[in-house]
DNA sequence: AGCTTAAATAAACACCATTCATTTAAGCCT
DNA sequence: AGGCTTAAATGAATGGTGTTTATTTAAGCT
């Protein structure tokens, strides 16, 4: 073939992004391939690199979806919650199910790393951080005299408590006898912070 | 060539070990390839293969001696630490700090997976369990009375959110605007675990 | 010196990401 | 309607990867 006009530019990019989301979902990273997103959607390897610049490209840009579905999942699940206290409790519950839910696509988000030398784009950074904002917002409003630096050192250490369990729950590295009850465990820690 | 004898098989799977970890700590997983194990230590792939059944072996050895690394300087910056609050500071302190300094291996150990179906082997989620039961043991001098179950809830929250702060510490994939005194963070979440 | 056997190699297989000269067809102009 | 321009798509090549295996080499024994 040559020319074709099936599509346009930005129905292909989008073809290509969910069968490779697809592709992830299914096989994880390791079973990934360029050419087998190309096969998926009937047109050859070349064509992806005429959409995409390379593989970390179409990685990076998945990645902010995924960012973007654990956001929208946690203000689904918070925004008819009043209490702060409630509305961290199940941030972190959405939080650590999303992981448990999706590990494959967790996984490319918090383990693939780009190459030597180039940065994760700012718009990437921002959808993750904006999870540990939401946080550090609902902590603002229960402790409304604290001053910036000890909130942003509060939140932090709470959301990458929360961000372990996470991982723990994801991947059975850390299979320690019996615990299963992840959202326990998060109520704990934020237990913990609220004394 | 053919036989030479030069080593015995122990020292040969030596050999490759040190020279796979050197790659590793010098080029990270994604620089990593059994070609290049075996132009280091100046034999030919197949030879590895004699050594070791493949390259996902290779990883759980080195992955072994990784925990044994971390459990290692744990005890080391404890041994004359009586009491356990100090105990568990300084353990926290030593986890996060091996996570920076040695990011790659420290991402080998948690990130590799291997192909579903085959399970980690016991001997190695003994060596990362250690780490885990380090802490119990402590928290359980604290809290003589508490029984098993809340315990265990305890010391799984805990260290998965010092594990968690280890993952933001190596990874700048969490880099939330300005934290960087992370032996603040897992101090911070120690004390709110002691109340 | 010849034989056996373990050690090591070299080459092959089936993949992979990435590039680019070439082909194809769509849309425009005459 | 026919030719021209150009964007879309291909396909083949390049240089890598993990893994397997027939074959060669030399060490040690008889």
């Amino acid at each position: 073939m040559g020319r074709r006009n099936d599509h346009t530019r930005e129905q292909l990019r989008e073809m290509v992004l969910s069968a490779a989301e697809l592709l992830i979902v299914r096989e994880g990273m390791a079973g990934f391939s360029m050419r087998k997103v190309a096969r998926a959607i009937g047109y050859t390897v070349g064509q992806l690199y005429l959409l995409f610049k390379n593989q970390d490209e179409l990685f990076t840009v998945l990645n902010e979806r995924t960012a973007d579905a654990i956001y929208s999942a946690l203000l689904d699940e918070t925004e008819s919650l009043k209490d702060p206290v409630a509305a961290m409790r199940a941030a972190a519950r959405v939080y650590v199910h999303f992981a448990q839910r999706h590990p494959n696509r967790w996984q490319l988000l918090f383990e693939h790393r780009l190459p030597a030398g180039s940065a994760v784009p700012r718009a990437n950074q921002v959808k993750v951080q904006r999870l540990f904002t939401f946080i550090q917002q609902r902590l603002q409003m229960l402790l409304p005299d604290a001053d910036d630096e000890t909130l942003r050192t509060e939140a932090a250490a709470l959301w990458s408590g929360v961000h372990g369990v996470a991982v723990l729950a994801e991947s059975n590295k850390l299979n320690w006898s019996g615990v299963t009850d992840f959202g326990a465990l998060t109520d704990r820690l934020i237990d913990a912070f609220l004394k």
